[in-house]
DNA sequence: CGGCCCAACTAATACGTATTAGAAAGGGGG
DNA sequence: CCCCCTTTCTAATACGTATTAGTTGGGCCG
């Protein structure tokens, strides 16, 4: 700042000439590893002085340009990751990423740019700005399809935290179990007594709700209970969920629910609003299982049964198999799976043995 | 995907070759902007058309590498801001630091390489990688003045959140006003009939601690109170802050205590020990005020009267600076101070008439 | 018909680094 | 004294884009 005028940042030219060597020697000496060995050591300190008297520091873009890799890591999210109201669901993975990124020795981009909901877009701008990123953790629920399928055509490398699945193409990704995790909490419920079990599904027919419907039926058929549509409720507006519409479920035979949490919350609040009503009590007049965690965790609220995703170590896991797909000369995809824990809760019980006559439909 | 060979991601020049212009031709359409209406409409068409159906995406690096701009903006913070336990802390600064760079357009870069604390340096690697932004929005208690000095002298634009001075040079900056606000809280402690009023101060001489200092010994002038340089009290240890040792003060005449929150927490756990203890009432025995945010905001804790920072704001200044800097051809120096702002609490109260002899030295 | 200007494009170059082929110097063996 | 090898360095080039100066061809004016 002595002077007003514009500074160039020193290149390896610059300390090429002041320690009357060439370009090319800087570079060797500058970034080390095998072939630096071929340089005298007189020259190397020569370089390296030169260079700290400069303050030199590599332009990572032209690194980058060269082909070499610039050592960062993106995460680009479907959805806004910071808005505080959903700030609790997506902190973990978050914090995961940043950490494994961290101890991988990777920077992290974080993609923020055009947040406006309508423009969110990998490819927004002609550019497609995730490249500039080695690789990329990507986020949400509210995949855009083509997009992906593009980045899959491309061949960047990029690892989905979830299952997600596209037409031509493998994706490598870090999905929790849902399946084995419904299943069992199906399981749970009919040891308990229960034969008939609502399943409160999401609107989206996304992945993760495949898998749970999946988990659904398995558990049903490996507890020798029958399969019926009509158990399963596909929900437009999860305010249609209130003390009185659970009592018709109840009347017509229904003994436990199991409700899949959007990352809205509402379902779940609706369910909480059903709880404080007090017209129906969990779980002596129903069970109620949670398929997830509750996006929004204020502590306050009932401590729900359900199972839960170990968030920070998936978005670790992630990262790491990011890592190792650099490593790879060729992509192929990667896929991991990770168990979900069983919180007990207390909204689960024994099917009632008899229902009174206020329970009839 | 579909053949293993690792394949090319596809450059201006192939879409030039397939439209059967040159590169500059493609460059100054995909580019568009200023010069791209000397461009004939059925060339522009060809041109996208070609564009489109190779999946072309523009490769950043090269990009930044020739304009020098990648619209990236960075994040440094001197101590690790995700860990759990200062989360709560930190996290309105990232919340706001991301909001703000989203609305002006940019992506952020989290730097993150190194958590290892003692690794945890700009000047890692002998590459400065702050510069692979445009600029940097910096963070943190612990600066190293080296790094800050070599930024400045490098010319690199920053913008620090919170006041710092180095020498050699001006540091743009978004500030609290914390002698303002330190002035404000002694004059309310004054018109309360406070004559007394103890300080205790961190142990680093920080600006925050400098402005805190300035603060009190303005407050005190100002409400015409003498300065008694026993009253302000440095904690190598705030485990000494203990009931005895608060009535010890109390019995030499003190009647408020001003506390400096630090970033660890300790001195205000320590307080909050002794409220809890019992053995000494605040406000009935002692007036405390905190002159600043407690870091870990439990929700638990007391109601301390205190002042809090605008950290969400102070953070979208930063960046709003930032890209003012950016703008500019020369970098001068930019400054900004908000206010804090006064949050009444429960403990402090009027000064006690008379004290009883079980509170004599 | 010659000169000129304009529209529409292209050739050439710069950006800063990594890498490779090869040059220059020095030494040792035949 | 020549040849070859090793050590140590350099020249040249590629990476993909943006920009500027310049080229081409055609139409218009005198």
């Amino acid at each position: 700042m002595a002077s007003s005028e514009r500074r160039r940042r020193p290149t390896q030219v610059d300390i090429a000439r002041r320690a009357g060597v060439s370009q090319a020697t800087v570079s060797l000496v500058i970034s080390g590893g095998a072939a630096s060995d071929q340089i005298a050591e007189a020259t190397r300190r020569a370089v390296l002085t030169a260079a700290e008297e400069l303050g030199y520091s590599a332009n990572v873009a032209a690194r980058s340009l060269k082909g070499g890799r610039n050592h960062l890591l993106g995460l680009y999210t479907f959805e806004p990751v910071f808005p505080t109201d959903q700030r609790d669901f997506y902190y973990p993975f978050l914090l995961g990423v940043e950490e494994e990124t961290a101890a991988q020795g990777y920077d992290l981009l974080l993609f923020s740019s055009v947040t406006s909901a309508a423009d969110r877009s990998i490819y927004a701008g002609g550019a497609n700005r995730l490249k500039l990123a080695d690789g990329c953790v990507l986020l949400g629920r509210h995949v855009r399809r083509e997009e992906l399928t593009a980045l899959v055509k491309e061949d960047f490398p990029f690892v989905f935290i979830g299952r997600r699945e596209v037409e031509g193409g493998e994706i490598s990704y870090v999905a929790a179990d849902y399946v084995s995790a419904t299943a069992q909490m199906v399981a749970r419920l009919a040891a308990l007594g229960h034969r008939r079990i609502l399943y409160l599904r999401a609107a989206q027919n996304s992945e993760p709700t495949q898998d749970r419907t999946a988990g659904y039926r398995r558990g049903l058929a490996e507890a020798g209970l029958p399969f019926d549509s009509a158990l399963i409720r596909t929900l437009d507006d999860p305010a249609e969920v209130t003390g009185a519409r659970v009592r018709e479920w109840i009347g017509s035979g229904v003994t436990a629910l199991l409700a899949e949490p959007t990352e809205d919350d509402r379902l779940v609040a609706a369910l909480a609003a059903v709880d404080r009503s007090g017209l129906v009590r969990f779980p002596e007049d129903c069970s109620l299982a949670l398929l997830g965690d509750p996006p929004l965790w204020t502590g306050e609220s009932r401590d729900w049964t359900r199972f839960s995703l170990p968030r920070v170590g998936m978005a670790r896991e992630a990262v790491r198999l990011l890592v190792e797909l650099l490593a790879q000369p060729a992509h192929t995809a990667r896929r991991l799976s990770v168990p979900c824990e069983f919180v007990p809760g207390d909204s689960i019980g024994p099917a009632p043995a008899g229902r009174g006559p206020e329970w009839s439909a």
